[in-house]
DNA sequence: CCGTTAAATGACCAGCCAGTCACTTAACTG
DNA sequence: CAGTTAAGTGACTGGCTGGTCATTTAACGG
């Protein structure tokens, strides 16, 4: 048994708690809980018992804070985007690097506080359910994607302004640039965890290659 | 009753038969129902129930065809793989284009062969159960991502070799240069299945981009 | 120290769906 | 046309898991 230990509760047996009340705390735990597994086994793949043992509560617990399995999901989604953005803003305010600068700021950035984070598996985890969360697809797609896309296509037009990039098609340009990082973080939450590095490559080198081609193809011609 | 009809079949009575038997044909047709169900609702989300359905036949046949769930799922996965890689084989086998041409036809000829295709949901569904179905994940991996890269790394490094492209970091380049062409592949079976065409890009268009900036960046300094 | 509150529990239920099997019937054979 | 084979059927079941709720108990206030 445990050791009793008559000094401190109010009720003088010396077990310690099975429980402590958190009702602040809980809702974040289990969020992190959510994250880690649905981003592991898929929506339907995670059970609610598994993310309250992980967040070391009943089921029951769970459900005093999120009203059924799909709000819950959906909290999570919110939930993780608010900081995200939050982040992000901090980072990619108005600096007056030049444009060549700024794009490479922006990869190492975006894989830094992004890529590299459990926020992929969500990206993931959403672009494989948005058949049956038309709604969670929407909301991710309107504050996430579209925002960042904006953000990155703004980076070009204002290198194209200043003669620091040739002239192009400056969203399919953004859509280009982002995409081998959007894939390489998906990657990393689907191949890579199966035991199939052997082949795949360092994120850091493809990145490095990734900013010298994309600031070679948008070398304006005359100088 | 339905009118009897003594003219049509050794049972004389007149009715058409209620099923038929296509020993051959069920197992494709029963692959190809199963194809659009797992893209559209996700592995688990799918019912074999409606897979059978779907093909025009009771469950208890696909039971016939296929041992269980899983095993359905990875026939569907190796049965696709095959024609996917004669079609691509055939299409871009040594030609003497110079190596600007040959990305271009690469680029056009993946989205058309496989991008556009239902088979490209096949990829978004298996990196998302990639954690669910670690051997079905490494198959995919092997036969068609591994070969798919290796052709791309190919076309890039002979180009190098012909003076065609500048020095770069042969495998990391062939990364970058699919990664726009999967992203969008996948991203045609999850946000755009959901009304969110609003803000996507015609993919024409950045596949046109895209061959731009691509061959852009690899021209060599010199000429 | 007792009474009260509400956080937390976990046994339980209901519905869903993968997988089964005894039966039906299409189709072939002599 | 009778007999035989096997393709096809669909009602059934067992297990799993999302969701409930009566009960337990931590924690606080007087």
């Amino acid at each position: 048994m445990t050791i009793a230990g008559p000094h401190d509760s109010p009720v003088h047996t010396g077990q310690p708690p099975r429980w402590e009340r958190r009702k602040e705390r809980r809702p974040a735990e289990l969020l992190a809980a959510a994250l880690a597994l649905f981003v592991e086994h898929g929506y339907a793949g995670t059970r609610l018992d598994d993310i309250a043992a992980s967040a070391g509560v009943s089921k029951g617990t769970l459900y005093l804070y999120f009203p059924n399995k799909e709000e819950l999901f959906k909290a999570l989604v919110r939930e993780s985007v608010v900081p995200l953005l939050e982040r992000f803003s901090e980072r990619l305010t108005s600096s007056d690097e030049p444009g060549p600068v700024l794009i490479e700021q922006f990869v190492n950035t975006w894989w830094l506080e992004f890529g590299s984070t459990n926020l992929a598996g969500l990206c993931k985890l959403i672009m494989a359910e948005a058949g049956n969360f038309p709604e969670v697809a929407r909301f991710f797609h309107d504050e996430v994607i579209q925002p960042n896309n904006a953000l990155v296509a703004g980076l070009i037009r204002r290198g194209i302004e200043r003669g620091e990039f040739r002239q192009v098609d400056v969203d399919a340009t953004a859509h280009v640039l982002i995409s081998p990082l959007v894939l390489k973080a998906i990657w990393a939450h689907s191949f890579e965890r199966s035991g199939i590095q052997a082949e795949s490559i360092d994120p850091q080198r493809m990145l490095a290659t990734h900013i010298q081609l994309i600031q070679a193809a948008l070398q304006p011609p005359n100088r």
